[in-house]
Order: structure tokens, then sequence, then C-alpha cells
DNA sequence: CAAAAATACAGGGAAAACCCTGAAAATTTG
DNA sequence: CAAATTTTCAGGGTTTTCCCTGTATTTTTG
């Protein structure tokens, strides 16, 4: 049985690098590689194109890993995806998988590794490192509490930028008290003391990449 | 004539799957991998590892791309750097040239423009594409004014916290009016408007990083 | 060594961010 | 449809940030 595989990865190096180790592994072969999201979603309108296993980075430009990754079960739920990411971020690594992703590797993943991960996805349908089996079995757990709102993802995305809240209202379309309440209660819930610290969040859970 | 490599990187399956690339390489090969400035500079105590050719990441833990070119060039000036980085950042691009690097490769280099440069850097001693060329030369004329002082720099890497100018000034043991005169003049200098603009600067910049 | 420049720090005022309480308006739900 | 909840927004006060002018103190330089 041979399986054919897509990786997609703005880095044109390590996506070209990373095709080439699969290359060599026996029973994948390389479809093509992308460079972002949206490329790999256009590519799949041709049905020639669609491969069995996407190994996918999370941040891309244009459209991200998470958002392609929720599009693509959708549309082709047959192909695996198997993340590849240079964060470890338990947020991101939890919003990953429940998109539909069916592993995780880190970046500190070694050749037989992927090899490895490769194979078992295909044949189990899943692929879970020590770490990334804590990190699921952790959040269930403390189930956190992170269900921001569409307003209030929003609002971090803007606070992420230099403009000051009263700017931030006209662009939501809403007062400046509103504006303060979307603060208050993202404060709230994320544990956050000022603008800086949600700031620093909004980078580490990829609500914003700077 | 042969030539050896070694790849700087944190990010292991790339600088596995880079060594991979030059490997294939006619008249090169690889020497080995490390996975930080400091573990590279440990290695090259011993004379026998030391190569002709280093293919260095910039974003690294412990010891960044920058100040390991600056340390590995006073030491062995005969070692050829060639920068690969995902950020295609000009202050940082110069920053680097400066430590003494005699190429900057950007994301999207494909692999026989990667070959091309490690030839070029070899034979003739450099090798700029024409993204970098420009930047260079961008820079003569603008003469960027930002030389920051050690004290700023500092202060930058506190601001991108979540503490208060207060607690920064006691950090930092001053008053906490000088903090304000070290924000004032980064903000002249940097030509920015506020907290948010310093942090998301200083990372662009790799002054910080999240 | 004197002039110039850089550095550390102050006063004080305006703007922005922070943080309560509370109350219409809209939405969801039994 | 009425009750409960969520969303939007207001008043008002505190703290922090921002930004100006100005002045000793130290350092650099001709």
């Amino acid at each position: 049985m041979n399986y054919s595989v897509v990786v997609v990865d703005d880095h044109f190096l390590l996506s070209q690098a990373i095709g080439g180790l699969v290359q060599g592994f026996k029973n994948f072969n390389v479809l093509f590689l992308c460079k972002n999201g949206k490329e790999l979603l256009d590519k799949l309108n041709n049905p020639k194109n669609i491969p069995d296993l996407v190994l996918m980075d999370i941040k891309m430009p244009i459209l991200n890993g998470i958002e392609t990754t929720e599009i693509l079960k959708k549309k082709f739920p047959k192909v695996k995806v198997l993340a590849l990411s240079i964060e470890e971020d338990e947020y991101t690594i939890l919003k990953m998988l429940k998109a539909g992703a069916s592993g995780y590797l880190m970046k500190d993943t070694k050749k037989n590794i992927l090899e490895k991960a490769l194979i078992e996805v295909m044949q189990k349908g899943y692929y879970y490192t020590n770490t990334v089996s804590q990190i699921l079995i952790d959040s269930l757990e403390n189930e956190i509490d992170t269900d921001l709102k569409e307003k209030e993802i929003e609002f971090i995305k803007l606070a992420c930028t230099d403009m000051s809240y009263k700017e931030i209202a006209d662009a939501m379309c809403c007062s400046y008290k509103t504006v303060e309440g979307y603060r208050d209660s993202v404060h709230k819930k994320l544990k956050i003391k000022n603008r800086i610290g949600l700031v620093l969040f909004a980078i580490h859970h990829n609500l914003f990449t700077p």
C-alpha cells in the first residue's frame, strides 16, 4: 500500500526538506507542497490532488493550520491531518486536535519519529506523543475556561495593534464603554492584568501573529 | 574540493532536513547539527569540529544567531556563516550581516538557491539575494537611527512583560522618572506611539521573543 | 580643562487604561 | 410569553501611561 502525502508550510525550505524525508520513507510519496491553507484548499478542488495525509504547519499566512484543518475535515473527512508545528502550546494543540488533526508533532521531532507517526496515523488512525497525551489529560481535568466569544476575539486582535480603545470602538462600530466591557471580561477569563499581558496571551495562543 | 557544513537550528526537523539537502549537494558534506549557538560554540572547542561553513538560524533559545555569529567570527574568522531565517526583517538582516554573516537566505528559498548560495559563499566569499542587496542600499541612504543604548534595550525587554513602569524602575534599580525617560527616547527613535507599538517592534526586531 | 553631550531625574498636566457598580436592550430558554 | 441570561453601554473614580519642560550630574570630546 502506498500513501500520498501533501506538506503545507509557508517555510519553503522546511516543506521541501520534509517532503524529501517523506519521499524517502517506504510506502509514502509526496503529492505536492503548499505555502498556506488557501493554496491547499484550492488545489483540492481537483480530485486528482486529494492526498491520504496532510502534514500541516499551524502558523501560516492567509489561512492558518487550525482554520484550514476545520474546512478540510468538513469537505474531506477521510483525509488525515498531522500537525507539525514549532510551537508547543497547550491551547494551540487542543484547538488543532479539536479541528480534527490525528496527531501533533513538535519541533524536536526526529526523522524516525516522523516516519513512525505517518505509519501509525495511516494504520491506527492517530499518533499522540507522551507530551500531547499528557496535555489532553490535563485539559480534561482543568476544563480550561477559554470559550471566548466572537466579539471578544475580534477585540483581542485589535488590542494587539497600537490603536487606542477609542479607536477600537470605532473599528468595531460600538461604544467605547462596550469595548471596556470586552476588555474586562477578557481580563477576567484569561487571568490577565493589562493590555501587554493580553498581547502576549494572544501571541502564545495564535489569536494573533505578529 | 569538499566543504564541511554545520547546521544550527532549534527546529530539529528543519536542521535534519536541510542537512539532508546539503549532503546531497556536490562538494558539500554535513559535519554535524546543533540545536543552538551555545551547543555550536562548545563543539568548536575541538579542532576536528571546525567546519568551512555554518548555516545558522537566527531565532534560537539560549544563544541566538546574531550573538553566536559575533563570537564565532571573533574566534574563527575563516569560518563562513550563512544566515537562514524565517523572518525577513530589515533590522535583523542588518544586525546579522554586521555580525559577520556572508549572506542571508529567507524562508522562501528553494533547494537550488541554497546550493547556489553555498557555492558562491565558498568561492566568492558572499551571497546576497536581490532583496537583501536592496535592504543594504536602503539602509545606507536612510541611515536608520536605531542605535539603542544598553539600558534602552534592557527597558524594552522589560516593557514586553506585564510589569508597570514603576515595577520596571524597581527591576532596573533606577527612578520611575528615568524609566519614563527611556520610554520617551525609545518612542522617539523608533517612531512608536505607545507601549503596544513598542512590544510589536521588539518582537519584529528580535529584541524580545514571546 | 572647558565646552558639549549624554544621562538620570523632577514637576506637572492631559490622555488612556483600568476597574468598580448598575441598568436598559436584546437574546435565549423553560 | 415570561423568566433568565447575555450583550451593550453609562457614570464615575483610580491608576498608569504619555508627554512636555527643565535641571543637576556624569561623561565625552576638542
